[in-house]
RNA sequence: GGCGGGAUAGCUCAGCUGGUUAGAGCGCAUGAUUCAUAAUCAUGAGGUCCCCGGUUCAAUCCCGGGUCCCGCUACCA
């Protein structure tokens, strides 16, 4: 890191509380936001980890309608079960609140307001659907009808489900009002956007030149939307569960969701600390960094910023760190088809093994593309490496100790060039460690680490200090000794990754506490000093509870392929009568040319029988 | 449709500004070993570096075209 910088404030981004937490989410922002900051502690830094729930927005009000109760109910059950699951997980949040705090009501407000006295809004009036029953402006989801492609009942007025095409609500053939049922009808309303082309100046260079080490997805999406140019967004939604639109005449309108959630770091960072959050956030001395999902890169690299920048005394984000996806056994994670592993069910499933999930997420985070986790990998990653290399080489240094030297520590004797090698191998996995976090590598960062136990397995392998004790038992003594040093290194190592376990490690060391600093010296456990009585650090995964979990995802796909089967007929049936109104003609096709300045348009003629008739028809 | 990111050993992934015997971990095979949770250590077998062209003395890397996956975004009678 840069020394410019005195602290970093580090913000992960805010779930969407409308369920609970899963691997994916952990994998791409909190399990790497978590480490970094743990480092960062660990290095003494000042610095601040701000999380939160993101509970405003259109599917919330959906789900309490489906679900017959209010949106504040359905926030309060995800934020809380979030919460405790993070909490229990070990992700080490200085501050997790929420966007229906009164602290963030009030902060998104006086942001808002401050802009629109500033002058940063534009207003625009457009035509949105509207709904006369219900007397409300309908959101894009809100609207459901025919799919004008695949003409699937049921598509949302923003997407289709059954085809996936990205729609407008304009596009849906007799479009039906969620709410009341009703036709909605056209109607004028006003918001307020963001003029995003006029902070296209700045933030092309500043993304563009200043920041050419952020990473190659992240880039590359700013680029392209550089490239492009920027267009104004609306920041203000008609709806009745938000942030009411803080001015005179926007009465029924809210804060649109992307706008108030990234605010809420600031809230919550205000929440936390009432009189010295502007240090976090104004101070140039402060490193901004946000971690993230790639769906996200836009509003944290692009939006977010450009509100920063308008409102004035904010600082900017240093970097954005973001992840591509996980997928689950080769399918995309998926909340509303319930394809996922979520974090409380692991808890319960796997008790006191969080760190094995933190670990397999990290080996392999999807850092640079996708990635797929399989719960095989997960139980080969904690057997063959959790606990075959770091457990066992702790294992054995800690039960030699114990039978020759009933767990004290021996004295180090003369060190033969071997010992040496040994030592010079581990002492500068402090610095690798460092340098790879510093830069986000998290994955290569805790190979180093679990690098320590590997060079330990080997030495002790290579020592054979079971033989040596029989025809020299001093030597064993400085076997055991650098054993032991290794060991102590491990616990260092491995607390940005694997917190409990280091904690438990320590345990059994009987070590007061270790410093990072100390991290790749060969004298932390002096001789005499007496270990605690050793236990298995980390255990076998046995195969009945993999191909439970196995089970579990099975019985899901099978679930949904059972709801999602319908053999619906594409139209109702209709009257003979109805039938025979039709005239079905066929009909020779006479000439057939492209439309000059169309990308897929072809003009027919054809000769139906009566007469010629000309007609265009579109061509995917 | 446009744009961005990705495609490398059986699996999961590294490969900086073109020149390497193309690497790691796991898995697999063989051997060694028994302090240790049948764990460890050594050795080895596995690769048209997605496909087709081009530039170059030289391409996994650069350029053009294509295929597949993911994301963002748009919609055209």
């Amino acid at each position: 890191m840069e020394k410019k910088f005195k602290r970093t404030t580090v913000t992960s981004a805010l779930p969407y509380a409308n369920g609970p937490v899963h691997i994916g989410h952990l994998a791409g922002v909190y399990v790497p936001s978590d480490i970094y900051v743990r480092y960062l502690r660990l290095k003494k830094e000042d610095v601040l980890f701000i999380g939160g729930s993101d509970e405003h927005g259109v599917p919330i009000t959906i789900r309490a309608k489906k679900e017959g109760i209010t949106p504040q109910d359905v926030v309060d059950r995800y934020h809380t079960l979030i919460k405790d699951s993070f909490k229990e997980f070990g992700i080490s949040f200085d501050v997790y609140s929420r966007t229906t705090s009164e602290t963030h009501r009030q902060t998104a407000s006086d942001f808002f307001r401050k802009l629109y006295e500033k002058g940063e809004f534009v207003e625009k009036t457009s035509m949105q659907y509207y709904d006369e029953e219900a007397q409300t402006f309908l959101a894009d989801r809100y609207i459901t009808g025919e799919c004008p492609h695949c003409h699937a009942e049921g598509a949302y007025g923003d997407q289709c489900e059954k085809c996936g095409t990205s729609l407008s609500p304009t596009d849906l053939i007799n479009p039906k009002s969620a709410i009341s049922g009703s036709a909605p009808v056209m109607r004028e309303t006003k918001h307020w956007y963001l003029p995003l082309d006029k902070h296209e100046e700045w933030l092309s260079k500043w993304i563009l030149e200043d920041h050419q080490e952020w990473r190659n997805n992240v880039y590359g999406q700013c680029k392209s939307w550089l490239d492009m140019g920027l267009q104004p967004r609306a920041v203000s939604r008609d709806l009745d569960w938000g942030i009411p639109v803080p001015v005179e005449g926007a009465d029924g309108k809210v804060l649109y969701v992307w706008f108030d959630a990234p605010i809420g770091y600031i809230s919550n960072t205000r929440e936390l600390l009432p009189d010295t959050w502007e240090t976090w956030w104004k101070d140039p001395e402060t490193r901004l960094v946000h971690f993230i999902g790639k769906d996200n890169i836009v509003f944290h690299c692009i939006v977010f910023p450009a509100m920063l920048k308008a409102e004035g005394s904010f600082i900017l984000p240093d970097n954005v760190p973001s992840n591509e996806f996980l997928n689950l056994e080769g399918d995309k994670i998926s909340t509303s088809r319930n394809w996922a592993v979520w974090l409380h069910e692991y808890l319960r499933d796997f008790p006191g093994k969080q760190d094995v999930l933190r670990y397999v997420l990290t080996a392999n985070a999807p850092e640079t593309k996708d990635n797929d986790f399989t719960w095989k990998d997960f139980q080969a990653r904690n057997n063959n490496e959790l606990v075959a290399v770091y457990g066992n080489f702790v294992n054995r240094a800690l039960q030699l100790t114990q039978k020759y030297y009933d767990g004290v520590v021996p004295a180090c004797g003369e060190l033969t060039d071997y010992d040496r090698e040994t030592l010079n191998e581990f002492k500068d996995v402090k610095q690798k460690v460092e340098e790879l976090l510093d830069v986000f590598k998290f994955r290569d960062a805790q190979k180093e680490a679990m690098n320590l136990a590997r060079i330990g397995n080997k030495y002790i392998a290579d020592c054979e200090p079971w033989k040596v004790i029989k025809t020299d038992p001093e030597r064993v003594k400085t076997i055991i000794y650098i054993s032991l040093q290794l060991t102590a290194n491990l616990a260092i190592a491995f607390e940005p990754f694997l917190p409990f376990s280091s904690e438990k490690l320590r345990q059994m060391l009987n070590m007061e506490s270790f410093e990072w600093t100390q991290l790749g010296s060969t004298d932390l456990l002096k001789a005499g000093h007496q270990l605690a009585k050793p236990e298995l650090l980390f255990e076998k995964i046995e195969d009945e509870v993999i191909e439970a979990q196995v089970q579990k995802l099975l019985d899901t796909k099978k679930a949904n392929e059972e709801a999602s089967y319908k053999a619906n007929p594409i139209r109702e049936n209709i009257a003979f009568e109805d039938f025979q109104k039709l005239d079905i003609r066929v009909g020779t096709v006479l000439e057939c040319t492209k439309v000059p300045k169309a990308d897929k348009l072809l003009c027919f003629k054809i000769a139906d029988g009566l007469e010629n008739r000309t007609f265009v028809m579109v061509f995917a």
